[in-house]
DNA sequence: CGCAAACATTACAAATTCGTCATGTTTGTG
DNA sequence: CACAAACATGACGAATTTGTAATGTTTGCG
């Protein structure tokens, strides 16, 4: 999850990289057009926030560079001025949007992760209990460093029991959310489904995070005692 | 994707209100404690905004009776004054987030957003070409409203084409991605997976989506002429 | 046109997935 | 403590999924 942010005014600069940087992006900040343009061209960015007003090339000229070569990689202009014009240029030469000088840095936050989730760059979401570790993107998931591999139907009721962890879960919550249907008491398949994910996830571990209440239905939750745990963190 | 707005002050209410409409939210929106309540209680919300000046009872009150009965679902406290009392009493009595009036409406809208995709409740977004019609969450697949079952692998394939739609893929972009491995050239699984998606979404459909670029890889693109094509929504 | 490379198509089979069922174990209540 | 409900476990098998390979078709270039 790399940002190119290329800015000539170090105040600026330096509040847009933080701000991202706090948000769990990489960020590489360049100070004027020609620096910003080779670096586009160069490295692998998955977004450019590019201000309008450069010293040697504009950011309009930086743009055009970029597109010149093909490359389709999200750009977001900052422009101090409000000219209907500039906007219409902007993305008239590519720009996939365009944000007015000044603004609130949880809008250009907003706008900057609406652009990479458009094109599927979504950012990974790291899910945990005790020694349990799920990425949510990479659907990749991890006891106590050991690398495990669920079905699709595993992982789904896990990313539930996961992110109500601490939350009892009732059998038709499950199943409405597992099988999209509606609680079909006669059968035992939420048990299965329940039996085959702690194999993988709870058999040969300690501590079992996956307990049962009976009558009520299913937790995932980590014993009291040791300090953190079940946080979620972008990354 | 309902959220309930508890807020008396009319101006303000109604501003939110059509915040969250604007961004595809269901709303509802009550002017009082007791009311809040109420229908915290009886209706099905993903979150609620809550007030904390309120006549009748406060958002304190009302956050505590929500709690009472157990109801976890997430909510988002609004103050108009700042003193870190309010925020630390708020966050004990159970709040999941705390904003300070006044706000931009986009710190409110990520704040929410981030509450929901925490507790795992994805807005579905639409991705679309022609009249093939695709729901990211609910993995639901349409072409002229006919229904359409996808294996993972042909989902991922379609998702990721449709997400860069109009861009010629490589075989060994499209390799990475659907298969998490570096392009084996002397296979010919790519070819393979893409006549399995072609045969579920093009086969007996006109116009055809996927197209093949020789040498350079796949293409989906709805052909010019008619209008509005591959619009992203989020619903 | 003829030929080779690139791609399409179909068939096959190994592997996986997942619901059902049959049976074993636990738990709480009287 | 006995008994029934609730839950756990393991095995079976139908259905699906997906890579490989064999064969057919298209395309562009000389």
């Amino acid at each position: 999850m790399k940002i190119l942010i290329v800015e000539d005014e170090p105040k600026t600069g330096n509040y847009l990289k933080q701000g991202f940087s706090e948000a769990g992006f990489v960020t590489d900040l360049v100070r004027d057009g020609a620096d910003g343009l080779h670096r586009a061209l160069t490295d692998d960015y998955d977004l450019i926030v590019l201000d309008v007003m450069l010293p040697g090339l504009s950011g309009w000229e930086v743009l055009e560079g970029i597109r010149a070569k093909g490359r389709t990689l999200p750009v977001l202009f900052l422009s101090a001025r409000d000219h209907v014009d500039d906007r219409v240029r902007g993305l008239e030469a590519g720009a996939d949007d365009y944000l007015v000088k000044p603004f609130a840095f949880s809008e250009l936050l907003a706008r900057a992760r609406s652009l990479l989730r458009r094109r599927g760059v979504r950012e990974s979401e790291r899910l945990s209990a005790a020694d349990l570790e799920v990425d949510t993107l990479k659907r990749r998931v991890t006891r106590a460093g050991k690398r495990i591999d669920l079905t699709a139907q595993e992982f789904t009721l896990l990313e539930l029991l996961l992110r109500r962890q601490g939350e009892v879960l009732p059998r038709s919550m499950i199943a409405s959310q597992v099988w999209d249907m509606n609680f079909d008491s006669d059968s035992n398949v939420i048990e299965v489904a329940v039996r085959r994910l702690r194999a993988k996830i709870d058999d040969g571990f300690e501590p079992k995070l996956v307990r049962t209440v009976r009558g009520m239905g299913y937790v995932l939750e980590a014993p009291d005692g040791d300090g953190a745990a079940g946080t979620t963190s972008a990354h």
